[in-house]
DNA sequence: ATCGTGTATCGTCGATTGACGATTGATGAG
DNA sequence: CTCATCAATCGTCAATCGACGATACACGAT
């Protein structure tokens, strides 16, 4: 997202890139509106199309945006239904958040470093 | 962190309060930097100082900004330790978000709203 | 008391976000 | 065909974020 100048960086491995990946969740879930959404979507799961508009209480226009956001973080995906589109939580998406969390949670990672 | 106009939203109840509470840890974590700050804490777990900014590769500031944000957070602790700072993960504030994530992956919460 | 080290804060800058209205694009109904 | 409806995109604007250097602060050591 920013790529960050890294003056020299030496982040051990892949661990920047995962890094990016579980950046990118946390920030599609970090909007009390986006939450609100995907809460929504949990209770009414399946197809949902402009009701969210009316819940969430915001423009059209800014809910499309949110629900960009939610897609294309993978959290949410959008199936095109005649006229209108058919939203459904996929909450495997966030999987790599939730590993994270969990290993922040442990303990003691057994790590012999330094 | 912005209010929302709430154009009408009625939100069930505290939980918009919630989804804002569940949203600063969110955005808390939406940052690699922060993410490797928090992986650094994790393994070297206990007391670092100025030692974060060598392996963050960001000005002193920049880390001290973010140290802020994740302090402000309550996802890190800062205790003053004679002239500097010993900063340690707190697993326990993220337990709003986890609980988040386990809800969302519930196949179906029985609701029998509407 | 002075110096050096480690933190926090300030002020600035460009980039991004979040909100909106207006417009455009599909698609089914009449 | 024309119309109505729902979704996506565009353009704009204020607010926030992320980064930096410079400066101020705190404390231990000399």
């Amino acid at each position: 997202m920013a790529a960050i100048k890294a003056r020299e960086a030496r982040t051990p491995a892949g661990e920047a890139q995962d890094s990016v990946r579980i950046a990118v969740l946390a920030k599609a879930l970090a909007h009390p509106a986006r939450l609100g959404i995907i809460r929504m979507l949990r209770e009414r799961q399946g197809c949902i199309g402009c009701d969210i508009v009316d819940r969430i209480g915001l423009a059209q226009s800014t809910v499309s945006e949110h629900l960009r956001i939610l897609k294309a973080a993978g959290i949410v995906t959008g199936e095109i239904e005649g006229p209108r589109v058919c939203y459904a939580l996929e909450p495997s998406a966030l999987e790599p958040l939730r590993h994270f969390l969990g290993e922040i949670s442990a303990p003691a990672p057994r790590t012999n470093k330094s």
